[in-house]
Parts: structure tokens; sequence; C-alpha cells
DNA sequence: TGAATGATTTACT
DNA sequence: GTAAATCATTCAA
């Protein structure tokens, strides 16, 4: 059973200080490449929970057919991903399932990175309860609805600030490999479904959809 | 006001 | 491999 280089000193005890705005106040790629490894933290009353991100998107904006703010299409529901870069960007998909972004660029420029999967490494037991306990455990968090579920993230997170708690990002164990590919569940967006704009940690087993034979190798 | 659909997950053949 | 679940949002009329 392989086991992570440095993961098995992080747990709920661990001291954990958010990213910096700075972080998120880049472009998009740029965002998506350096989150992998970073620590997705959630402290609730309950529990301190606590994911390592293995899998996640870009969304370029304007230009790209992908993005919610496609043709600068400014509505409710992706107001906030015009706002200043470091928030969540939550939204609410097939009538079932929520989504994680984190809010990239300047304001203005309507911009985000989609957190696709992370590997749990604190408050599993209360993962597990709200994910209804799946039978193997690389299916708690390797899904950008199943993270969702999984740390309780819904509509309230949906605007909330980054730099702080209690949902944030903190360093973590960088990857050793990171593999660059086509994104997942955008075949409607033309050519952009076809651009390299999702990243993943070479190494984990806690991926949604493995690296396909055109990934290439980014670091 | 209504129809279409989606940055998915799950169960089933 | 296919299909159902399930509804907020968007856009056309």
């Amino acid at each position: 059973m392989p086991t992570r280089r440095d993961t098995a000193s992080i747990d709920g005890t661990a001291a954990l200080v958010p990213l910096e705005r700075g972080f998120y106040a880049r472009p998009p790629q740029l965002v998506a490449r350096d989150c992998l490894g970073k620590l997705l933290v959630f402290e609730r009353p309950e529990a301190r929970l606590i994911g390592r991100i293995v899998e996640s998107e870009a969304y370029l904006g304007i230009r790209d057919r992908a993005a919610h703010s496609f043709g600068a299409r400014r509505t409710p529901r992706n107001e906030v991903m015009w706002g200043p870069p470091g928030h969540a960007y939550v939204f609410f998909i097939y009538g079932m399932h929520f989504h994680l972004n984190l809010v990239t660029d300047q304001e203005t420029i309507p911009t985000a990175v989609l957190i696709r999967a992370v590997e749990p490494l604190s408050g599993l037991e209360w993962m597990l309860q709200r994910r209804k306990f799946p039978k193997k455990p690389e299916l708690l968090t390797n899904g950008p609805g199943k993270l969702c579920q999984a740390f309780d993230i819904g509509r309230p997170q949906n605007g909330s600030d980054l730099c702080g708690p209690p949902l944030f990002l903190a360093s973590g164990p960088p990857p050793r490999r990171i593999y660059r590919c086509q994104r997942i569940g955008v075949d409607y967006a033309g050519s952009w479904a076809r651009r390299q704009l999702r990243f993943l940690d070479g190494e984990s087993r806690y991926v949604s959809v493995p690296a396909p034979a055109t990934a290439t190798l980014c670091r």
C-alpha cells in the first residue's frame, strides 16, 4: 500500500496558515497547477476537515466557451467570479451536486479554478458519514461533487473569503510529478474542450479520472 | 412562461 | 458500456 511521503504528519492538530491573496491573484492556469499539493481546510464546529488537492481545472474567463463567464455574461450565479481573487465560487449543478472553485486573477477578470479531487487527510469519520460509506476509500473525495458532499460545501460557502477561516487553502507537500490534459465534461466547448487545462498529481490514487495517454508531464 | 441543459454521481446491464 | 436522478439557471418567446 503506497503511503505518501509527507502526509503522515498532517492531522487535525497541525497548525495551518491560510495562503495569502497573492496566491490567487494570478492567471488561473498557474493557480490550478500550483494548488496541487495544497491543503483544503474547512473548520467546522464538529471537526476540522482537511484534504490535499490532487486535481484541478482552469477556467479562462470570457473567451473560454466552457467557463460560466463565457461571452462576458454576468449573472447572479457567476457574480463572484467577477469579484476579487481568493474567494470561493460554489455552484449547484445537475440538480444534485455542488462544485467548488477558487476565484483567480483580479476584480473584473472572471476566471476560476475548479477543485476536482482531494486526498482526504483529516476528519475522515465525518466525511465517510456524509458520503454514506463508499466501498473503497478512494471514492470518498475523487470528484468535484464528491468532495463538496464530503466537506458539506454548498450555497453558504459561495463568496466565502479563502484568505482566512473557516474555509481556506494552506501549504502542503508538493507533488513529485504534475500531468496536464483536457478538462472533463466540457465536450460542448469546441476547441476549448481540447485545451490542456486540467492538472493532476501524477502519483495520487484520489484523482477522478486517470491521466489519458495524451497527457503531458508539466513538472 | 416554458423548454433545454449541465464543470456529475450512481446503479445497473 | 448506458441511463436515471433531479433542479437552478439560462435563454427564447
